[in-house]
DNA sequence: CGTTCCTCCTGCTAGC
DNA sequence: TGCTAGCAGGAGGAAC
């Protein structure tokens, strides 16, 4: 599933092979994949056809190419990649993916793959235009954005690997929040980029359990879970953004993803890396979790 | 506003 | 063998 490391790896992609290039043809196949863009598929195509892309963005696990028209102001083409979404880079004779959703032939360089390709097997994920606004979250003193961020996303609070974000400000609204911890990382409006993967290696590595509440944590507690979020999702960066092939914009997550190594995640019953002790699996959220009975204790309280 | 719950979707696996 | 149920889960919106 992609979260920030991977949505990254897309983004460099995209900055390698597309950036720079025009839009000569846009194709959107079905309407479900645009449905985030309320004009429908067919405007969206249009708008794009013709476009130059400028620069390929992030904010969390949202990902965006700013692209600009030949009369236009530059605008934002938002990808959300959901739970299974993919961008590739290929032949435009390539044979069609099962869950193709959209195509953008881009202008000849002979010698690269010429045709961004989107695909989603489970359809979480989609695509949308939206204007470019001043970064709302740009912390003063800091360097702003240059292109700014996509306006119908300034929900989104920036990700720890980027300029604007600033830890101090996460943890003291962290605690204010009467939730369990895991929950609020989960918050993508309150630090965006972590899903439930990410989530799990952070608490293990802060030796805290998801269900403490995030308000009964201390500041410095608080800190650690945040570092530890930022820590694990670099590390997985650095292992991730090595390894992916030049036809391919993204491995796919999958090759990353086998690579990765996990020391919560997936791991129920094997050794803690830590102490030895066999990791447990807990239903919470309706989704799995996976912790050390002896580091990360329950709460003694729900949350 | 904060918080919780539900829903969207497909493919794979476990169990009968 | 073939069926169903359960699971995976990001994010937005409804409901309280």
């Amino acid at each position: 599933m992609p979260e920030l490391p991977e949505v990254e790896v897309v983004r460099r992609g995209l900055a390698d092979h597309v950036v720079g290039r025009t839009v000569t043809r846009a194709a959107i196949l079905g309407a479900r994949v645009a449905r985030r863009h309320l004009p429908g598929p067919v405007d969206l195509a249009a708008r794009l056809t013709g476009a130059v892309v400028r620069a390929a963005e992030r904010r969390g696990k949202y990902l965006w190419l700013v692209v600009q028209g030949p009369d236009s102001d530059p605008e934002a083409l938002v990808v959300h990649l959901g739970m299974s979404g993919q961008l590739r880079v290929e032949a435009p004779d390539a044979p069609a993916e099962k869950h193709l959703h959209a195509t953008f032939d881009l202008d000849g360089d002979e010698r690269r793959p010429n045709q961004l390709r989107f695909v989603d097997q489970r359809t979480f994920g989609g695509l949308f235009l939206a204007d470019l606004v001043p970064d709302p979250a740009a912390a003063t003193g800091r360097p702003a954005r240059e292109w700014g961020v996509p306006g119908t996303i300034t929900h989104i609070a920036p990700d720890p690997l980027e300029a604007a974000y600033d830890q101090g400000a996460v943890v003291r609204r962290l605690k204010a929040r009467h939730t369990g911890i895991k929950r609020a990382l989960l918050d993508q409006g309150l630090v965006s980029g972590i899903g439930n993967i990410y989530a799990d290696e952070a608490l293990w590595r802060a030796q805290v359990h998801g269900e403490r509440e995030a308000a009964s944590l201390t500041k410095p507690a608080l800190g650690r879970v945040l570092s530890a979020a930022r820590d694990v999702m670099s590390d997985a960066l650095a292992a991730g953004g090595t390894s992916f092939d030049a036809l391919y914009v993204d491995v796919n997550g999958q090759s990353g993803w086998f690579e990765r190594s996990l020391d919560a995640y997936g791991r129920e019953g094997q050794p803690c890396h830590r102490c030895g002790r066999p990791l447990r699996r807990e239903s919470f959220m309706n989704r799995s979790s996976f912790s050390c009975p002896r580091c990360q204790p329950r709460p003694r309280r729900r949350r």
